[in-house]
RNA sequence: GCCGAAGUGGCGGAAUAGGCAGACGCGCACGACUCAAAAUCGUGUUCCCUCCGGGAAUGAGGGUUCGAUUCCCUCCUUCGGCACCA
């Protein structure tokens, strides 16, 4: 006698043991099949699994499963961005080591993750703090600095006051400019850092061409890039200095009345003169106290000193003054600007309030400007005057060389030497240095006389220690502190030399995770040429879109800079992207522990079983948009699932009529059947995977009424029920293995099944009910033929009694046939 | 301010290509079973009215159309990105 009791917390255990032991889901090269890698972002292991991680990774998991059974041979490997701060602060708090409190975190969400059922191939798994994995961090730092793209600079760098460290400018977020990760505001400091040259791609980074990614994700890189087009116009000092700026309006050149140089520029001293060094070196002193919030404030009240100095505007020889302002930012541009108040809001303002000379040399035409009485910068299209050879040149509100007067006046600056076209990128050098322990080391040395040298390969990777007892954040990396750690042979004389104590940040151990999991123990190299050449381009990427402007940007740049290294080929490492949402909590709100609103996988795992728990997640809100949490909705999912295992460990049900099903009931049957796999597949190919489930769960619905009407043991039924555990396999792994192994007995697994494919004449209705509208309101319906004529199916609505009754006898002022949807009868 | 995404019952959400708005589920109400509860099953559940039948309704207003949740315009709200970027 089969065990009929619906029993998810035994059965899935053993399912998941049997499947491992199995090797069922190792991924293996097979030139027989089409391939499809589908990666999903790994995790910190940062603590317990939370609800989060089941919903970016369970998901997914089905849609893998479903290509799989659809014949592709899938890869959809996991692993952990393991090194970071999280340790690093536990090791503070709890004097523990990192590397403990990391592997322990592990250990544990890896036995989390195996209760999802998830097809992860652990052969593949790669963990980016095991040596084995940061060699190869290390060898594509030393690969990046060989040719050129990794340098070490001195720069105005962004700190984070709380994590002791510097930060990208990538992770640096929103107004208030606090540290992505613990959400303090940075300052600046100035410090020698290591960066790599990812604004060399900027060009490259802001073209999507053949990549099907997100629109908001493009737009939001196409942002962070920030380019501008525009000129660069040498203008001199007095003194004979020059002074380059950058514009994108080099057609306002002529109303330049003034310069503005950012305090920390270079020249500020030089064109200051002695009366006014006094007031200089305090502005310069004031501006350099602010945090960037007060500097950067967009409300701010302009402020400024004249240096006394004068400088010659190059277009018409005028003798302009020369100012220092904090709204000129040393970061941007040459860190000094060209001021044109008639144009520019910001020169408007600063020049109404110092009492600044304003000249209008674009004005509407009719419209006559006056820079004493203007109220505001005229910052859009009109006329060109006052501008010597260019007057009466239309200037349109076009950006870059598409706006006639921009070219007219570029190419004339060309042409006199003054100046030339160039652009400008919002974007930055990505700045690779941690003042902290838990990363991956910057495989360099330097050296009294050869200065700085990458670790020879044969020494690599240059490992972490483990007898470090000193955690303490002090601003510089606890490296510096270990008695012998830094000590190091220069590569080029043998003689001493320091090794860097700075580690990487960890965004550049994800930069090239998806290659590792190719062939994560290889010793030879990153990563084997085979597997990467049949297993990428990555087809499918999910994850959270938190990263943007973060890691999304960041593995772009490294596999662009690894192609043109000859390591990677392809333009892009993934072909499509998809984001989830964020679960929330019930509250509403973010899911935090010091909220205590969290919701814990592993009691749901326990109380409802993991399918019921992974449907939910693919049941409870659309995928790509997240939602609060409700822990009300999972019963119905639990409902559904018992339902399920209802209809097909007692197949009969109360019905005695099995098998005396009319033949309509059956064809019903199947059609409702081929119905669903139809839209299950579109549902599952789209990330749609809330219709997923619904439609699943309108066909058991249907069957159960069908077996009601006596279907059950009909060849129909059968299909049916086949029909059914293959499309609900990828949600469910573990009932339908059940139900189809040990209660239909079908051979093992429902994993290597084949997807169905769709009868479309089964999927087809015989006969349908249309609508028929009178004036845009349903007044009534009819039933035909699906293969019924527009004609057919015009005379009957017209017939119909819904339609006599508001014809009133008259005759249609028109009469609209959509094939099969609905007729609409105009009076 | 600029750019992007979204706005549908009490709630999550559904609606291939412009064609029956509210699928599926939660919640709620009533009923069956039960000594009772849980579970299960059944019925109902957008709002309004004079409840036969009709009217209104997809953030607001307008447009195109025989017909708009879907397309266009204006606006509002929420979320996200960028922002004294020259």
């Amino acid at each position: 006698m089969k065990d009929i009791s619906f029993n998810p917390g035994v059965y899935e255990p053993n399912w998941q043991a049997k499947w491992e032991a199995d090797k069922l889901y190792r991924s293996v090269m097979d030139e027989s099949k089409p391939k499809h890698y589908a990666l999903t972002m790994l995790p910190y292991p940062s603590g317990d699994l939370h609800i989060g991680h089941w919903f970016s990774m369970t998901p997914p998991d089905a849609r893998a499963r479903f290509k799989r059974m659809q014949g592709y041979n899938v890869l959809f490997p996991m692993g952990f961005d393991a090194f970071g701060l999280n340790a690093e602060n536990a090791a503070i708090k709890q004097n523990i080591h990192p590397k403990k409190w990391t592997y322990a975190n592990i250990e544990r969400m890896r036995k989390q993750m195996r209760t999802m059922g998830a097809m992860f191939d652990w052969e593949r798994e790669a963990v980016s703090s095991d040596p084995e994995y940061y060699r190869w961090t290390e060898w594509f730092f030393i690969q990046l600095y060989k040719h050129g793209l990794a340098y070490r600079k001195k720069a105005t760098v962004d700190w984070c006051p709380k994590d002791n460290t510097t930060l990208a400018r990538e992770q640096v977020k929103g107004d208030e400019r606090v540290c992505e990760r613990c959400g303090t505001p940075v300052i600046k400091k100035e410090l020698e850092q290591w960066f790599f040259k990812a604004t060399k791609y900027a060009d490259e980074l802001l073209r999507f061409d053949g990549i099907d990614w997100p629109e908001f994700i493009k737009v939001s890189q196409t942002n962070w890039i920030g380019r501008s087009e525009g000129a660069s116009v040498i203008f001199k000092t007095e003194a004979g200095d020059p002074i380059e700026i950058f514009t994108t309006r080099p057609d306002t050149l002529w109303g330049a009345t003034f310069m503005v140089m950012s305090p920390e520029h270079p020249l500020v001293d030089r064109v200051t003169t002695p009366e006014n060094q006094q007031s200089v070196s305090e502005y310069k002193a004031q501006a350099e106290k602010q945090t960037d919030i007060q500097r950067e404030a967009k409300d701010k009240e302009k402020t400024g000193v004249f240096t006394g100095g004068y400088a010659i505007n190059p277009v018409n020889n005028e003798r302009i003054p020369i100012w220092v302002a904090d709204y000129v930012l040393m970061s941007y541009g040459t860190g000094a600007i060209m001021a044109v108040p008639a144009h520019d809001q910001r020169d408007f303002e600063f020049a109404r309030k110092f009492g600044l000379k304003i000249v209008p040399v674009i004005q509407l035409e009719g419209v006559e400007l006056n820079g004493d009485t203007q109220e505001a910068a005229h910052e859009h299209e009109g006329v060109m005057i006052n501008s010597g050879p260019f007057d009466g040149t239309p200037a349109t509100n076009d950006k870059g060389m598409k706006n006639p007067a921009i070219k007219a006046v570029t190419e004339w600056l060309e042409q006199k030497g003054i100046g030339k076209r160039d652009v400008n990128y919002r974007y930055r050098d990505w700045l690779i240095s941690r003042q902290r322990f838990w990363g991956a080391p910057i495989p360099m040395v330097h050296c009294e006389t050869h200065g700085w040298n990458p670790v020879p390969d044969d020494q690599l990777p240059v490992l972490l220690p483990n007898d470090i007892d000193e955690w303490k954040p002090t601003g510089e990396s606890p490296l510096k502190f270990h008695p012998t750690w830094k000590d190091a042979t220069c590569p080029v004389c043998g003689e001493y030399a320091v090794r860097e104590t700075d580690t990487m940040d960890t965004f550049m151990c994800s930069s090239w995770y998806h290659m590792r999991y190719l062939s994560p123990h290889n010793d030879q190299a990153p990563f084997d040429e085979a597997e990467y050449n049949y297993w990428m381009p990555v087809d499918t990427y999910t994850g959270g879109s938190e990263h943007a402007n973060m890691h999304l940007l960041y593995f772009r740049f490294f596999h662009k800079a690894l192609r043109d290294l000859g390591i990677t080929e392809g333009n892009e490492p993934v072909m499509q992207l998809r984001n989830q949402g964020m679960v929330l909590a019930e509250d509403n709100r973010k899911m935090s522990k010091s909220r205590g609103n969290v919701v814990a996988p592993d009691v749901l795992v326990q109380r409802y079983g993991a399918d019921t728990v992974r449907a939910y997640l693919m049941f409870f809100a659309r995928w790509q948009q997240g939602a609060p949490w409700d822990s009300n909705g999972i019963e119905g999912i639990a409902r559904w699932m018992r339902r399920v295992w209802t209809l097909f460990t007692d197949p009969y049900g109360a019905s005695d009529s099995a098998g005396a099903a009319s033949d309509q009931a059956k064809k019903n049957l199947r059609r409702k059947v081929h119905q669903t796999l139809k839209r299950v597949t579109h549902d599952f190919e789209n990330f749609e995977f809330n219709t997923v489930i619904s439609s699943l769960m309108e066909l058991s619905n249907e069957m159960y009424k069908a077996r009601e009407a006596g279907a059950a043991g009909t060849p129909e039924w059968e299909e049916a029920k086949e029909y059914y555990l293959k499309m609900m396999a990828p949600v469910a792994p573990h009932i339908t293995e059940e139900l189809w192994t040990n209660h239909l007995g079908k051979p093992y697994s429902i994993h290597q099944q084949k997807w169905p494919n769709v009868d479309e004449s089964a999927a087809k209705e015989d006969t349908i009910e249309i609508p028929v509208q009178v004036n845009g309101k349903v007044r009534d319906r009819i039933t035909v033929a699906s293969d019924a004529s527009d004609e057919e199916i015009k005379s009957a609505a017209l017939a119909s009694e819904g339609v006599q009754k508001y014809l009133e006898g008259k005759e249609p002022r028109k009469v609209i046939v959509a094939k099969g949807r609905l007729v609409s009868v105009v009076v």
